[in-house]
DNA sequence: CTGTTAGCGCTTTCAT
DNA sequence: ATGAAAGCGCTAACAG
């Protein structure tokens, strides 16, 4: 006699039921679902047709714990403020549709203790695998990535030497391709614009010097960072303080459209006239990039497919896969717009 | 003899594994970690103290088998690319730190299909509670709410009738007061610019008519809506119809701040001046509101919150309180800014 | 306050 | 190709 247990208002249908229906024994309709081939033609589809009529749902966590392993992709992020961030969430979210993973999501607020913290209890889940968006400390991920018991995925950098897997693009490589899109257009006294602990800004960084110091204009003095989330206000706040320290910078290169955004109000509230007299150039490609005005020069990270390709690796090597690639690079695009469409260039130096 | 089941690298630590370090019985462990009242002191510090050195987690897939409840809540957002709604999640998020709840995220992408899909997916996890942060098909929801078997908190407008537990605002006042605000800055011909199938927009809509009508200015023809999701271009390519349309429109109340900025964008490339000959007006009060040149008049929606109440009732009911008020209104704030700041209005009408 | 027994719903392993 | 038995790790229910 069936009856209701705990506080499930509805009566639940377990495999029991749907087997003592057709008059199998459970294991039987368990197979017809996960390993078709294992059954008969006939039997398997009269299951799926009462498992469908019956409405029968399995139990994730009984299958959790019955088989040691889950449909669960923990994914852990560093915030969700940010449309670049939410972006590989999209794209994990895409490739898992229409399968039966699912996404366990977790902030980390780029605070490296929370990570390790987070990791570890997404590793108390079993998880499928874990995809990581960002991260302050890698060496510590590494070793319990380790101990995941599951693919461990990142997403910062396909250049890092983790003994694991990775999609992402080559940021040192991006920010020299802009550092040297904007010397092609003239401008010289180029800026770089930073926030927050991402190792992502460090590697930028360091292409940024590479290029300026082979093009021997490189000046410390010149770059402006702080310990904050990226944001329009704080890119506004970042180029007012440098123009007043450095009055002939005469182009920036930032960390982030949304810094490039708060750069672009600040110069038309400057009267500085954009791009002819300033250039600037963005990362990520956001949405309103084509719409500012003038429109925003930066480099287009395809955060989409690293999502998506990261979830990709996840549920190959879930399914008993082999992923040739462990490493992945997506490749960025230097996106030239209006902010460094300058006509009149400068003579050469 | 431990051995290496499935493919668990590291073996894993059990509540028989502490139980017997300790020399009690399994469920003793158990209830030094979750009834803590019911194990003398003394033993319960120790055995503290053991699960701490030895590392031990409890499985969270056995614990929802065995007792029919799980730690997950279920969060289903119709997007993830938009700003207001990932700062529900923020909130959600903030509330469950330092609790043992977990977010299982799911995507709807304003699909009504999807949504139904989804909470059905959730409803198999035997979720704590489940957040809905939109959804299109109201009755549907409701049903399924119903049999979910937990906590389903919806967070689309706290006016709506539902058998259920509900945060936000009332979206129909704050678009009325938001009209009124431009009326009273001497605006005549307010049109109002929306996009996407979000009950909101409905019920902003009808904020904004019954104003205008009482005002005797409403003209369907102002009314401008489009099936997209909202984005800057958008706000731009629809102000442009609009203007051509009619070209005696001086202001505008957009659905989303994005709208809103696309419509300053917009009116920068006209040559209209704002707040002057137009003004704008738009919804959310996100981050950049206060950036943009002019700054953004807009409502703020305290999103943040929203989501903090909602999973705040969900592990409220969940630890067996009571929710007092199952309807909450964080109400909103009218933040008046440029781009509706006129100095000069117009005669009254 | 602590222990015993049973079983959550499913999958694994080993038979047939 | 199908089934029986056992058990995943934990908690509920009932003792004592």
């Amino acid at each position: 006699m069936p009856h209701n247990r705990k506080r499930k208002s509805a009566v639940k249908i377990t495999l029991q039921d749907v087997a003592r229906e057709i008059g199998v024994s459970a294991i039987t309709v368990s197979r017809a679902l996960r390993e078709p081939d294992k059954v008969s033609d006939d039997l398997r589809n009269h299951i799926l047709g009462v498992v469908n009529r019956m409405g029968y749902v399995p139990d994730p966590h009984a299958r959790a714990l019955a088989s040691g392993t889950s449909t669960f992709i923990g994914v852990l992020l560093p915030s969700l403020s940010h449309p670049a961030i939410s972006a590989v969430l999209n794209g994990i979210e895409a490739r898992i549709r229409g399968t039966d993973y699912r996404i366990q999501y977790s902030n980390s607020h780029y605070d490296p203790e929370e990570e390790v913290r987070q990791l570890r209890a997404f590793a108390a889940h079993n998880p499928a695998g874990v995809i990581l968006a960002g991260t302050e400390r890698l060496e510590n991920l590494e070793t319990m990535a380790n101990e995941a018991g599951c693919p461990v995925v990142q997403t910062i950098d396909c250049s890092l030497k983790m003994n694991g897997l990775a999609v992402g693009i080559n940021h040192r490589l991006a920010a020299a391709a802009a550092t040297r899109h904007l010397l092609a257009q003239g401008y010289r006294r180029i800026a770089m614009l930073g926030c927050g602990h991402d190792i992502r800004v460090r590697l930028r960084q360091s292409g940024y010097c590479e290029v300026m110091q082979q093009a021997g204009l490189f000046d410390e003095g010149l770059i402006v960072w702080q310990d904050a989330p990226p944001s329009i206000h704080l890119g506004s706040r970042l180029i007012r303080r440098l123009i007043e320290q450095r009055p002939d910078v005469d182009g920036v290169l930032c960390h982030s459209d949304d810094l490039a955004l708060g750069v672009i109000f600040e110069s038309q509230r400057l009267g500085i006239r954009v791009p002819d007299d300033f250039g600037i150039c963005g990362f990520n490609d956001l949405d309103y990039a084509t719409s500012t005005e003038p429109s925003l020069t930066t480099v287009r990270v395809p955060r989409f497919d690293i999502g998506y390709k990261a979830a990709d690796m996840v549920i190959t090597l879930g399914q008993g896969g082999i992923v040739q690639q462990r490493t992945t690079d997506v490749g960025f695009e230097l996106m030239e717009r209006g902010t460094t469409r300058r006509m009149k260039k400068a003579a050469s130096a």
